[in-house]
Formats: C-alpha cells, structure tokens, sequence
DNA sequence: CCGCGATGTTAGCGTTGCTAACTTATGTTA
DNA sequence: TAACATAAGTTAGCAACGCTAACATCGCGG
C-alpha cells in the first residue's frame, strides 16, 4: 500500500550526471503514471473519490497540472486504471482467503466473503468507485474493464455450488452465488457508509456473514423465479 | 414526481399588476427552494450526484447563481434536503407495501423488500446520494437527518420478528431485520450500479429477494456472534 | 551528432462553488 | 397610507478545477 509512489525513482541519468550533489529538479519524473495513481488512490481514501481533484494529485506528485494528461486521457481515465488495480487485488485477497481453507465447505465460503468486507473496510474509497462508478466511467470501448470484476466473481462460484452440494455451473449454484455475492455486497456497503448506524445496535459484520453462509447455503437450492 | 416545480408560481402581485399581458421577468421567483430542489433531483438522476452542478440547477429554474444561497448554506445543504425528501418517500414506499399485505408473515416481509429495491430502481441517483454520501454531507449539527433514516429502518423490524416467531425487539429480531436488510440493500445497490451484468446471467431481484426473506426467515434465528 | 518522440512545462479557457455588495419586492407598523 | 425592515433576488468577482495548446527538455536510435 505505501509503497513509496509519490517519489520519484532514480532515473538513469540521475546517477551517472555530474551534478554533484545538489538535488536537481529533474525535468523528467521517470514514472509519473504509477505515482499518479498512488496519489490518486490516497485522496479518493481520504477524501472521497468526488474531492478528489487531479491538481491535488499533481501537487502531491511534484508535477505540473497538465502533465497528468501525457499518461491518461482525462481524470475519469485515471480512476478506471485505478479501478483495475482494485479489482485485482481484490480478486488476490478473496483467492488468498480461499486458499486458507484446505477442505471445502460453508467456511471456505464465509472466509471469502469475509475477505471481500474486509478488502471493502480497508480500501472504502476505492471500493465504491470499484462498484459505484460504472456509468460515469465507463467507456464504449473499454470492455476489459469488466473482465476484472468478473475475474472477482469466479473465484467463489465453484465453491459455493461444492459447499451446497450442487452441480457447478448449474442455475441454482448460479443464482446461490448471486444471492451470497449480493449478501455480502450488501454488508460492505452499508459498512463503510455507516448506515448501519440506524441500527443503532453494534453490528458484527463477521458474524452477519458467516450467519449468511449457514443461512444460505443449508436452505437448500433457491427456487426459480 | 413531475410537479413543475421548475416553473415559478403566480406570485400575489402578478394578477395585480397593471403590466397587461406581456410577462414581465418577476424579479423573486416564489418557490425558488421548493424548485430548486426539483432541479437538483432531475439532474441526480440525469447525471449523478457528483457531475450535479448548482449552477445548471440555476439555469433550470431561471435564475442567477447566486439566488440558492438564500435558501441553502452550500451544496451539500441542497443534497441534505435532497435526502430528507428521499427518505420521506422511502419511508411512504415501504409503509405502503407493508399495508398491501393484510396478514404478517414471509410475504409481507418480502414486499416490503420489495418495495425498497424498487425505489432504489426508480431513484436510483438520489438512492445513492441518500446511502453513499453520509460522510460528505454530514454536519456536526445535523443529526436529525438520521432520524429519516431511523424511521425506515423502524418499518421492517416488528414484521421481521413477527414473520420469523421472534420476539419483538429481542436481539436475534434486531440481526435478523439487519441481516434482511442487508440482503435488500445489497440487490438495490448491485442493480442500479450495473454490477449484476458481471454474472452474464439475468438477475430477477423479486425473485432474489423472496428466495432471501424464504431463507433467512425459516433458517431460524442466526446464532450470536 | 542529429533529430525525433516521449514527457515535461507555462499560459489560458470555460465551468464551478461561493461571497460581497447592491437592488427590488413584500408585509408590518406608525 | 407612507416608511421601513427584511426576505429574496441581482451583478461582479475570486480561487480551484479539468483540460488544451504551444513550447521546452530529455533520452534514445539512426
């Protein structure tokens, strides 16, 4: 996550000039499109993915307000490479958590899902442009960016239909994983918005999901509808 | 929702006037809040809440930039409002369907379910202004715009208990309208984002719902966590 | 060595949110 | 009914933003 971004790596020249020791603005950055989306990443956390503004990036990057424009093709460009990268470290840690189970079953399923409300608890900016920005940012002739989160959406599905004891790929093992998807969607959202303050009783979004899987998953195949 | 807000009223004066006919600009526009607020909700739902500007909601009601800080302390003041309608009406949707179903019990809950997920298909701009945007607009001193929230929360929660044999207000009540909750929220959110295309299979979010309130209401009350 | 493309810069346009200072209408009160 | 206080509009202007055009600099291949 901080991975040291916002500064500037040696360029090639740097080390070989004979500039002595006095830091030279350099001209060039070397790898303005990463540390831009470092930046970008940080402000859409801290401020909200609408305050976010590419001049802030910029400053926070030590470049000019225009150079942004080199490396992408305008501000909602930047988000949806920033998207990408969200999607696939998602997919990493709802792999990771899967693989942390050795034998199938319901909790094989609920770390999943788990790991999906975590990743949304860690990443709350970026999570709701992941998912709450589609229309706005979507291109006509940016197909790739939904192969993403589809890849997301295929790592529980084979799961599910094992934990339940259906055929893979089957309708009801389909339509399960959506019910179980949109569960746990549901408590990620209403998380990290505090909206579950109405409650206003603690909510352990742990326990709704595991609860969720057991729920879900032993009630049998949902009816068709 | 079309209640020509955008045009003025006949202010007292107008009839009054000895102007003839020609309609002389009148210099206060009656209801500027009331259509103001019209405005904004038209261009939510056109645009989004973040590509919604004030000075196009101006321009829509005829007057300068300036003239809504007269009525509203900033934008977000406008969203805030914006929101209160919002959940005025969420709450009126839900009651609505509540009373559609003469006896308690599983249907009842579902078409209260229901009746959420259409609002949030309806509306779905001011839908994610009303649950997104908490921590954005949300003022030290504005703590009664929970309060709308509260009371739609306060629909479900004797159903739910009654529907699942629980009693009123109990915990297990309490998590299990939280879990049904989530459930409904999270097929409101996966809907209007576009999010359920991932799957490349229809989604008929009635059915998801039924299949929900089936499976968590009969599953027995979740275990504590 | 030269030049060209990639990647920076500065300057500037139009839009936006918001404020200040001014103008007009309205309704209360002497 | 005339005066006036105030509510509710206006114009003008600021700073920030997204983005473009035109220019500058760097690094690499002929």
């Amino acid at each position: 996550m901080a991975d040291a971004s916002d500064l500037p790596p040696d360029s090639p020249a740097q080390a070989a000039s004979g500039q002595a020791c006095c830091k030279r603005a350099r001209y060039h950055h070397g790898d303005l499109a990463h540390a831009l989306l470092g930046a970008v990443r940080q402000l859409v956390e801290r401020d909200g993915a609408d305050r976010m503004s590419v001049s802030k990036a910029c400053r926070m990057a030590g470049v000019s307000t225009a150079a942004p424009y080199k490396h992408f093709a305008d501000r909602n460009d930047i988000l949806r490479s920033l998207c990408d990268i969200g999607f696939d470290e998602l997919r990493e840690a709802m792999q990771a958590a899967r693989d942390g189970v050795p034998e199938p079953g319901e909790a094989r399923v609920a770390e999943i899902g788990k790991s999906y409300v975590a990743f949304a608890a860690a990443n709350p900016g970026l999570f709701r442009v992941m998912f709450g920005m589609k229309r706005e940012l979507s291109d006509p002739d940016d197909a790739d960016h939904a192969l993403e989160a589809k890849a997301c959406f295929q790592v529980v599905i084979a799961d599910v239909a094992e934990a339940a004891g259906l055929e893979p790929g089957s309708e009801p093992a389909m339509r399960l994983s959506i019910m179980l998807w949109t569960f746990v969607h549901g408590v990620s959202t209403l998380l990290i918005d505090g909206d579950y303050d109405v409650t206003e009783v603690p909510v352990n979004t742990d326990a709704l999901v595991e609860a969720a899987a057991r729920g879900l998953l032993q009630g049998g195949p949902p009816r068709a509808g």
